[in-house]
DNA sequence: TAAACATATGAACAATCATTCATATGAAGG
DNA sequence: CCTTCATATGAATGATTGTTCATATGTTTA
């Protein structure tokens, strides 16, 4: 049994009192942590993934992302507004088309190590 | 208008034929993009974001995690399961309890990254 | 071995979310 | 202006998922 301070049992809902007030003590705050899931589940979608993965390579307008990933203009319009409020990517209008590109290298840089980590397991 | 290749105008989607297939030719495959989906899925739930959080700081039985985020020890057993699953942390039984703790260092690292990135937003 | 305790798990329910369909907005060209 | 084209958006739908409840598994101790 580890021992924290003595106490090593259960008491009301089998808390090692001492470890728990400490962690408790130390988490940041809920506000951020709800945000940081909301920024991974932002990426926690193939469709998303794959949007990114395209625009990683070069900017594009709406119905060439359709084309290449073979879904309806809608779905990727709906996608591409997630996205967007996300600021992991911009919006850039020329006449009728709009094109897409990654917000910045940040991103950019934060997809790349995605994918090489993937790669090496 | 940008050109590509002389190509500017949509054929049947609207495509810039080059660019679209320049980038097919490039993308991974969807399997990896899929993997890339599942794993980032993991983190974007606050719940499991917060079980790493306290994980980064002490190994913790389920019911003290219970107890530290205020939730009933079912849902906690459900998402440990998750993350097992994900390998992001590991299992230890010591008699009728079960530590859990980060899988290793790269997830310890990953977290703390993420953490410091949201705090400079 | 029976009881108590910590954890795991299956089923059910509610909530969230991605996609589709229909339609609206906004720009270019006749 | 009216039409055509590219994109955006609201509503509806089907699928996925987090939580709860009830119960099962597995471990310790009396």
């Amino acid at each position: 049994m580890p021992e924290q301070n003595g106490v090593e049992v259960c008491e009301f809902l089998c808390a090692h009192e001492s470890v728990v007030a400490e962690v408790r003590a130390h988490m940041p705050d809920e506000d951020t942590l709800f945000e940081l899931a909301e920024f991974y589940k932002v990426f926690g979608d193939s469709t998303r993934i794959r949007i990114l993965t395209v625009l990683c390579r070069h900017e594009m307008c709406v119905c060439d992302l359709a084309t290449i990933l073979s879904m309806n203009q809608s779905a990727i319009s709906h996608q591409l507004r997630i996205l967007k409020q996300a600021r992991l990517i911009t919006a850039r209008r020329e006449g009728k088309q709009v094109f897409y590109s990654l917000a910045d290298d940040h991103v950019h840089h934060l997809l790349d190590t995605a994918i090489e980590h993937l790669a090496e397991r």
